[in-house]
DNA sequence: TTCGCTTCCTAGCACGTGCTAGTTGGGTAG
DNA sequence: CTACCCAACTAGCACGTGCTAGGAAGCGAA
């Protein structure tokens, strides 16, 4: 056929195709409001822009919009694995069902290379864990403005209630079968960071509502002896109950224990969060905290919308985001 | 101070304070070559745009530019973690180094939300596993011309020497070992299902190079039951070696054997892919194979690089690509 | 002086879009 | 017949950038 070239199509060429102007395309393709378009043109348009396969150049319309219909999610790593593949998953389908697009960005702490926020330009970049004053002064100086959390008005993202939740029910959990002394298996790993501190946070809180003494918190490292060393340490001590950062963690606690010829969790019992697949594979399965990551994806989604367009802001019960799930790691087989 | 007003620093604005052209901002900000502009000058600029805290906008740009210096790498799923984080880790760097950004994306097989490379446009998709024929429809219709791989150009992965090394390791060690009935545990997660044949593919390639049988492949499900019947079946059988998908699939095995009451490696050992840190946690801990993930990463930037300007691909040797880690599934301790 | 050459700079186009301000022509009320 | 309105369109601006074409000034050679 004529049309073709390697070129893209652009609105002018449905446009002269079609011998209308640029604007009659324009108003048609948009439905601008406000505009009356003939029926037999309005039919005219759509049909040629399908057969040309007109696709808007999103360069073009970011720059006359002034805005990039982008929200960016920044993960500390993208190890946080599973969970939150169903909760970004639902969160991308409420945003795209409103108009916007998501994008995922794990961060890497050593990366020389451009943060994401750079390229896309994004509206609203949501943090799972806060940012950094140079993060947050990159952003700005990219002209990204609305940020969650802000680093600037700082409200503790300790005290979200999607994070208390999971803590709570893993020291309610030991409590509940009779552990007193319990302590706190951390992650080493420095891009968890701000997670860490307030799952452990929330785990302290609950400790001391409970009225049981403060956990020692000892940070577990992948290769090496740490995890050894941590389970030495704490059962000389007298702490019968471990709460893992996540499986992970309570996963390396159990080998260690187990290797250090303890019995889990007789002399040790050790539970987990989020639920991982592994976690139930593992010998002895590993107790573990459920996280309802649909849910929270599509409040996740509504706050990013919140500040964006400054649509209203859903309620949210959060009392049913997590589930304990007891496995031999705490309660024994049978 | 007087410049402000919520709004963005633009090239005109620096070039206003300072009583120049744009255009003699433009130059001095993009070092256009063929254009002389005098030192005093330059350095003017460049403080001032400075200054006022100057950020090119990227939607402009990539209009001007036709392209948006964009290159979207689609994963199968994000779960295949660790080593791929450092991978494009080096990949980003690498890429940014050539002035170009790497985002990511993980699929979602399921998703009605658009899938990134339409909402980015970048220069190159490159996939990790094959794309199927709609999404390569939809990467054209967004003007994505260049594909990796490209499904018009069916060069099959099952040949790529990056993912035949890991196999034929696995298969070669337990070879070694004197096992001599070996099996495949496969991964029943259909994101994974071309890396899946690549990596079975590979390994009955090594098998019949050895003499041996080719290796019943068996698909494991996080949940249910589906390991336990595979061991049994395989146990029952003859199995003596079992090559996993990757270490979430062997430890699943490995767990699943254990509480079949069989002694891993005694009755059945068992190899994973990727040597993920809980490998070595695992007790039993599992054998696997290290790949050399920031080579793998340099060269896979290399190839987008390739593609996107023309420039030449270095050469790679991709024996050094894979290494075995020998553990406890298959050697036994001590 | 006049021409050419170099240095240093500026005017302004093109990219593709969304949309405001305006034009045309037919119908209808006065 | 004039005045006005309204449906149905078009002309063209603005967004911020990269860059080409060109202009002004200085300076040496003929």
């Amino acid at each position: 056929m004529g049309e073709n070239a390697s070129k893209r199509v652009t609105a002018a060429d449905v446009a002269r195709s079609l011998g209308v102007s640029r604007a009659t395309v324009g108003f048609v393709l948009n439905n601008t409001p406000g505009q009356t378009i003939s029926e037999p043109t309005r039919r005219r348009v759509l049909a040629e822009a399908e057969r040309l396969g007109y696709r808007p150049h999103r360069a073009a319309q970011d720059l006359r919009r002034g805005s990039s219909k982008i929200i960016l999610v920044v993960l500390p790593d993208l190890q946080m694995e599973y969970r939150l593949r169903q909760y970004l998953e639902e969160t991308s389908l409420a945003l795209d069902e409103a108009g916007y697009s998501l994008a995922v960005y794990a961060r890497q702490p050593v990366s020389r290379a451009r943060p994401l926020w750079e390229l896309l330009t994004p509206d609203v970049v949501l943090g799972i864990g806060p940012f950094s004053d140079e993060e947050a002064a990159s952003m700005r100086a990219c002209g990204v403005t609305k940020i969650i959390p802000d680093p600037g008005q700082s409200e503790t993202m300790d005290e979200a209630p999607t994070i208390i939740a999971g803590p709570a029910l893993q020291v309610e959990h030991l409590h509940d079968l009779g552990h007193r002394h319990l302590a706190f298996a951390a992650t080493a790993d420095p891009r968890a960071s701000s997670l860490l501190q307030a799952r452990a946070g929330a785990a302290q809180r609950t400790a001391a509502r409970l009225g049981l003494d403060p956990l020692d918190v000892r940070a577990i490292e992948y290769r090496g002896d740490s995890a050894a060393a941590a389970v030495r340490h704490w059962h000389k001590a007298g702490v019968t109950g471990v709460v893992a950062y996540n499986d992970d963690v309570a996963a390396m606690m159990v080998g260690a224990a187990i290797r250090a010829g303890l019995s889990v969790p007789g002399d040790l019992a050790v539970i987990g969060h989020d639920d991982i697949p592994l976690a139930a594979v593992f010998v002895p399965s590993i107790s573990s905290v459920s996280i309802d990551a649909a849910g929270l994806g599509r409040y996740f989604a509504a706050v990013a919308l919140h500040v964006a367009d400054g649509r209203p802001l859903p309620h949210r019960d959060f009392d049913s985001d997590a589930t304990l799930v007891a496995r031999e790691s705490t309660v024994g087989n049978g």
